[in-house]
DNA sequence: CTAGTTAGATTACACTTGTAATACATTCAT
DNA sequence: ATGAATGTATTACAAGTGTAATCTAACTAG
């Protein structure tokens, strides 16, 4: 069933970057996540090669640089994430997560709108 | 701030145990997990141990044996980690979940029913 | 051509986690 | 009182992670 290999939060960062805009070379991506992290290059650099050795990035040469790409999308992670994390916290379910945000007031009146709307388009 | 403790997957399902009733024995705990897991009964008291060294559970003598509770409450502890979840999968926004769960068609139409209400009793 | 710069490969190192085993101390049964 | 059992403490050990530094090969500017 095409696993989706183990991302780590570090570099789950370095995939956001991909996703957004691929192929990347590894400067490319070290300047992006220079305006978000604190990392050094040789850090990124680390992240690149462990998520090409997992398989869940590749990379070409081009004009004589290795230019990275994600071969997993970020469709797939992202499922295989929230699956995981709803079976861990939640019991998979979803509804005490809704339920929990709600009482937690994280969504404004606006939000619940919206996610009224979604729900009502889902429903027809 | 009281930041609660970082508590790994295999922690959390001691915690859960100690959520659900306490305080417990180690050799409480390690039965409840025998029917849920395949972990050794050392293995469960490693568990115990180091959730005790990082406070978020704590023990007292009774008849001659620990019994363990927790210090860290089920709602601080899923509050925190939903957000750091949230954070990282979906950049700290609730509508994109919902939406991959309806993408996903992973909610029933009574479900999705269940979620309108509580919507809009919350919108109340 | 030679030295400095740079990209990439290799190595580092401590902390956490999963998964226990071993050692010690106390209690119970005889 | 002694040995067996049981609870607790200490130790183990590899894989994964965060966070890089060092080494090497190639490229570029003089």
């Amino acid at each position: 069933m095409t696993q989706v290999p183990q991302i780590s939060d570090a570099e789950w960062e370095v995939m956001k970057v991909l996703w957004a805009k691929s192929p990347c070379t590894a400067n490319e991506v070290i300047e992006v996540l220079e305006s978000r992290t604190e990392w050094k290059p040789k850090t990124v650099r680390t992240l690149l090669n462990r998520l090409a050795q997992k398989e869940a990035i590749s990379y070409t040469l081009v004009h004589k640089v290795y230019a990275y790409f994600p071969l997993v999308s970020a469709d797939e992670c992202v499922k295989s994430e929230t699956d995981s994390f709803l079976k861990r916290i939640y019991g998979g379910a979803f509804k005490p997560l809704l339920v929990n945000f709600l009482k937690e007031e994280k969504l404004s009146p606006e939000e619940i709108k919206e996610l009224k709307n979604i729900l009502d388009d889902k429903s027809k």
